[in-house]
DNA sequence: ACACGAAGCGGACCGCGGGTCCGTATAGTA
DNA sequence: TACTATACGGACCCGCGGTCCGCTTCGTGT
């Protein structure tokens, strides 16, 4: 492996701009109103260590939002139910969209961000490729679901970050309200119980 | 009214960047592709002419937008069925996001620029507060909904334009299959039909 | 301890795009 | 035809993402 361990400076300006970006994007109203040159200044680093770490300001928020996604992940993968996959559809599908929409809220600075890099569709991105495939399998599960990817498309559509940030941020729902409202609607989507026995 | 008629050249200057823009939109692959310069030449006009009759680049999308919306928004608000006000709810839904969901298709692009504008969010538009007031109110027609506020939101959010680029433009998705996805999501939502008689 | 190559650093620099300024041209009017 | 308000246009400005290159520092072999 060609593999070269990098620099203890280097680890440590890495580690110094992403702490200074994510206090900048959380402090700031729009993401748009942090600039690369900012994030630089904040973490007391030239511009070209910055660029050189991350390669562009999209793998910049993709390096935070990756980091503060990875404990989700590892749940919904290989963690205990109600979001492990040991977990009946039914109550996963739910537990999922729960869970997603609890992290745009709490990080919502990072995914209106990451939805807004203007450069490329948010579709195209690794994250979104997960978690369309993960819902996607699980309703495949239900009984009598045909459009499984499309409906998946559509669930994930209602925690777009800049909604999120309007009905939240804007408008000032609470998260409770906001979890309720979600449940609910994904609720409509399921099938109806079949009753057993 | 202060109301000052404008000279015919500017009308004429008008007109001609509305084409041009319109034209370059359609045809360059991204919307972030076409720049105001370019819309300048295209339609043979100074950028200062194009600015003092639009203001900025969103009003320039906003007009070529709400041209084209025009005849939709007419026909829901005083049109036949099954778009215009005398529909029953369970049939209005469906075509009100079937219409909303063809505009979408039929001009991706501008509703593309339209929501990557990247300035705002795309909540905070006239447009948008149209749609999810109409549909609101008719989602409060219908019996045993709660948060119609939010499952409006949701509604639209499986139209956003981003989302139908990905899957129409990206993927291939057809026209039909998009109308046939939309419509059976939008089935799901309904309540359970109650039996007549 | 020292020397030396490589990895990393920083900030001046570049290109580009949105938006403005102001001297000039023209439509409308008397 | 003379005169003014209105509009024109392209040179210009500014801010931002991203790069370049001469200098510094790390870490390794001796």
């Amino acid at each position: 492996m060609p593999e070269r361990k990098p620099r203890k400076d280097a680890v440590r300006n890495r580690a110094a701009v992403l702490a200074a970006a994510d206090e900048l994007f959380a402090s700031r109203e729009s993401p748009q109103a942090v600039t690369m040159a900012d994030v630089a200044a904040a973490a007391g680093v030239g511009k070209a260590t910055l660029f050189r770490a991350f390669g562009d300001r999209t793998g910049l928020i993709l390096a935070l939002h990756e980091a503060r996604l990875a404990p989700i992940g590892e749940a919904v993968e290989q963690g205990p139910p109600p979001l492990g996959p040991g977990t009946p559809p039914r109550e996963r599908l739910p537990a999922l969209l729960d869970a997603l929409l609890c992290f745009k809220i709490d990080n919502r600075h990072l995914a209106l961000a990451l939805e807004g890099t203007g450069s490329d569709s948010p579709y195209r991105t690794e994250h979104y490729e997960w978690w369309h495939s993960t819902l996607k399998a699980v309703l495949e599960q239900l009984p009598d679901v045909t459009d499984s990817g499309f409906t998946a498309h559509a669930l994930l559509a209602a925690t777009r970050a800049d909604l999120v940030e309007h009905l939240v941020g804007r408008q000032h729902t609470s998260r409770e309200q906001m979890r309720a409202h979600l449940a609910a609607f994904t609720h409509k989507i399921l099938p109806p119980q079949v009753p057993r026995g």
